[in-house]
DNA sequence: GACTGGCACTCACGCCACGGGAGTGCCAGG
DNA sequence: CCTGGCACTCCCGTGGCGTGAGTGCCAGTC
């Protein structure tokens, strides 16, 4: 059966206001604010039902409805738009992004932006390695046995490694294999590069084996096994805000949140770049984070994401415009790794 | 008049007391638990005694005493020793941040190992820039008009820009200035480089000047404009426990610690690297921080310090236990410096 | 059949009064 | 100079009470 036209106006009044008051809503209240063009008993009745169904509940007997994550789920699927932003605001975006001077400063500002914007924590994933590719990859003598690995991702982003070689190697045989290595895996996928890397260590000549035995190791170790990925946080202030959402102390949120793998699960499993994923209350896995929602996103210079990006608040939160500075930001951060990118 | 002895007792009585209870602490406690050899009575004596000098007070009138930061103050310096830290957990650090395998990963695990020890929060200091010195440059061509700036440091830090050359230029060119800006600034200072990078540009060839200034600009924005330091933070849940200490909320103090420059402002402005310094509550500059502690120190491979880090954490503190902590991991990441620049 | 007005009921919350307990200040005596 | 004793202060937890917002239900109306 088709739900009731008017029970949905109801659900979504009750949403915006709570999220607004933070106050559980009435029945009276109601039919002020909106105009439903029904009497509070009507709505009353609605009202029950909705609970009946799981949508909102009662804190208290006599008390005013909340919205129940059931609920909250049926108003971002069903009632909601995403609400576009001003132009002024996604100037405002551009202009604060365009400022950056590398990849570290375009994902610090971000993550400030999205804090700040939304009010509510914000998490950034750097550009991750495995889907990125090479742009450059630099070997740097330091001494006559020990190499600096250098490499430029085409996000920007730079890993160093330092390289003991089995023993002393003059500068053109640094030079020789720095030409082979990138000949061969210049322009390649991170992920794609282990099995090239193997091949190199047959293809170079006979000398330089040893020297690239022991690069290829420090090179997978680089590209692949450094999977560990990097996050920036902003914002941890607006927790406090809402301090009054979170049942007990903030404390088991504040840990769930200095722990970079609860985030990167909760920001990074994103795949393609363009939908804006929104996980309420809990929909995630983590118990200490079962009153909080996450709203999320990939971003790229493509339309594949190599990282992610999302904030991460109480569960009464407003979502459109939440969802909309996500997905505003994501956009503008994946422009820029563009324009980084063409070369 | 020097100090009565036994009125000095009575008031590193109430500091440890007080630290470790966090409750006032009342004349009849303080004699069953410190063996002072006289009654009650006499303690109160003293207490009133101390209370007039400033340094304790009553948070209402029939309650026991805190001290005030005056008293805290007199407690550091005269009262108590750094408490030494066992061999064991001399060993637990030394494993711990030997793991590390470059510059980001040994900040990021002493920031954690030093906020997980003191159970404060912890800020660690990347390695600054102006004090470190030059290792290498590395000039990497992404297009003909288009050259990355790498420099590694003597820290291991790296830099990374991007450069836009007023025209074409060869690869032959590029390795000619590579030479000439290695051969001018390996070993020196950053603080020193900026003569010398104007100097620079008199000194190439003259079909290499255009594209030299192009690159004196850059180098200089890396080498210095970019005083703006990086830091790691962590322990912020650990606020959560002492959010009794701090009146109001933590919201104030949440936002200072967001704010880079205030905390550089905290840990940086150290010159030696020896010292373990502490600032007690309004003793630091910031009204938001008045209730809280600093506990800092400089670090560095040598003597003199490349960065400075710490912890914040409530007036109410356990001052030696944390300032051997601190002292400890900045020694350890000292020696793991000197390792890694020793080429 | 859907909506409305009315009414009794429930329960969180703020207020106040009260008593216990910890701690103090002071004083007289050793 | 220290000590035991005593009166006093004041925080804090507890319990009773009134108020008001909000509900559920029912009978009446369009």
């Amino acid at each position: 059966m088709p739900m009731d036209e008017r029970k949905l106006d109801v659900l979504r009044a009750i949403v915006e206001d709570y999220v607004a008051t933070q106050e559980p809503v009435g029945s009276k209240a109601l039919v002020e604010r909106h105009n439903l063009r029904v009497s509070s008993a009507t709505v009353r009745n609605d009202m029950a039902v909705l609970e009946e169904e799981g949508y909102i509940r009662q804190p208290h007997t006599s008390a005013g409805r909340v919205p129940t994550d059931k609920g909250y789920r049926l108003f971002v699927d069903k009632l909601s738009r995403i609400k576009p932003m001003s132009p002024a605001e996604k100037r405002a975006i551009q202009r604060f992004l365009d400022g950056s001077v590398d990849l570290d400063d375009v994902v610090h500002r971000s993550v400030r932006l999205l804090a700040q914007l939304t009010r509510q924590v914000a998490v950034v994933q750097y550009p991750s390695l495995t889907r990125s590719s090479v742009r450059h990859l630099e070997l740097i003598a330091v001494s006559t046995t020990r190499i600096m690995l250098v490499m430029i991702t085409d996000t920007g982003r730079v890993e160093q490694r330092l390289c003991e070689l089995p023993g002393p190697t003059d500068e053109e045989s640094i030079m020789a294999l720095r030409r082979q290595i990138n000949e061969k895996l210049v322009g390649k996928k991170l992920i794609d590069t282990p099995t090239l890397v193997q091949a190199l260590v047959e293809e170079v000549r006979f000398d330089l084996r040893p020297a690239m035995i022991s690069l290829s190791t420090v090179l997978l170790e680089t590209l692949v096994e450094r999977g560990e990925e990097r996050l920036a946080l902003a914002g941890t202030v607006n927790l406090t805000r809402s301090a009054l959402d979170f049942p007990g102390s903030l404390m088991p949120i504040l840990e769930a949140i200095e722990e970079e793998v609860v985030l990167l699960k909760l920001i990074g499993e994103t795949d393609s770049s363009s939908m804006v994923r929104v996980l309420i209350g809990d929909e995630n896995e983590f118990v200490d984070l079962r009153s909080t929602s996450v709203v999320s996103t990939g971003y790229g210079p493509g339309t594949t994401a190599v990282g992610g990006l999302g904030v991460l608040g109480p569960t009464r939160m407003d979502y459109p415009s939440t969802m909309a500075t996500v997905r505003a930001v994501a956009r503008y951060v994946g422009e820029i790794l563009a324009q980084n990118s063409q070369n």
